[in-house]
DNA sequence: TAAATTCATAGTAAGCTTATATGATATGGG
DNA sequence: CCCATATCATATAAGCTTACTATGAATTTA
């Protein structure tokens, strides 16, 4: 039940460009310093977030990055869905995908609906933006 | 985030427990035909419920298990704690063991608390009467 | 003594995680 | 045109986790 530094630092590189967005390019050199993350790590990450269209790149000398859409457009579900591959808790409550032949005499299923339920609840109701406008001390959970 | 066999097994097989109590033991062997799981997995998985108490095993011939208290006592979480270790989606956020250098001016720390916070809301609020009372077919979620 | 059971430990194949390494490709500025 | 600076594309690899299987010892009842 973890997430992976993949996922994580996915949330981390979004943040980074909605906080240091000043309508050009970041280079994710920039981002890996601030973020004191492996450059060559944030590469892998950043192409699953450009080819699915949530960050714009610019190739070359002066190029980079930039959040396609406002940073309240994209929540942390989003993303994780994107890094992480489903958030279901267990592989036969995502869709009829995965259909467990014990489906209907499966008395524990309810639990798992559940929790994906309670998962989704959080990741699909915070945005990029909620992160950025949270100051860093005066957060109440 | 996936939650691994090893924690749901545990579940079911504290659930076949319950569901088959008799007074008597009940042996591994058995719940393993009715699960269609591997004896010598669940062997290895009881171990754990066994050892923290929450299983009373006798060994010999008509040896076997039992719930060492009622089904009510038992949470989901107590049960996913033990066989997966902490449930929290993060290390950061699981009490000050694995404390980040970069807590204070993380801001993403707080989307994490807030999962594990639902999280546990859910597994701690399910028992494993809970699992054996709701009916295969009837339950709604 | 034999059968049935739990208990203990070791092994293992496959896949995942978390990167690092190498180099190709594209762009802007001098 | 050349060079520095970027992104983009693959390959590699150590270490860990998962999900078991295997072997056999210890215990108890009939």
């Amino acid at each position: 039940m973890k997430i992976s530094t993949k996922g994580r630092y996915a949330v981390r590189l979004m943040v980074d460009l909605a906080q240091n967005n000043t309508g050009e390019n970041i280079s994710l050199k920039d981002v890996a310093k601030r973020q004191n993350l492996s450059l060559k790590y944030l590469e892998q990450i950043i192409t699953l977030l450009t080819k699915s269209g949530y960050v714009i790149s610019t190739r070359g000398s002066n190029g980079g990055y930039r959040l396609a859409q406002k940073p309240e457009d994209y929540t942390v579900g989003m993303i994780l869905r994107l890094t992480e591959g489903s958030l279901a808790p267990v592989a036969c409550v995502e869709g009829d995908v995965n259909e467990c032949p014990r489906k209907d005499d499966c008395c524990t299923i309810f639990v798992w609906k559940k929790l994906y339920k309670a998962i989704c609840d959080v990741v699909d109701n915070i945005t990029i933006a909620d992160i950025v406008n949270m100051g860093a001390d005066n957060y109440i959970i």
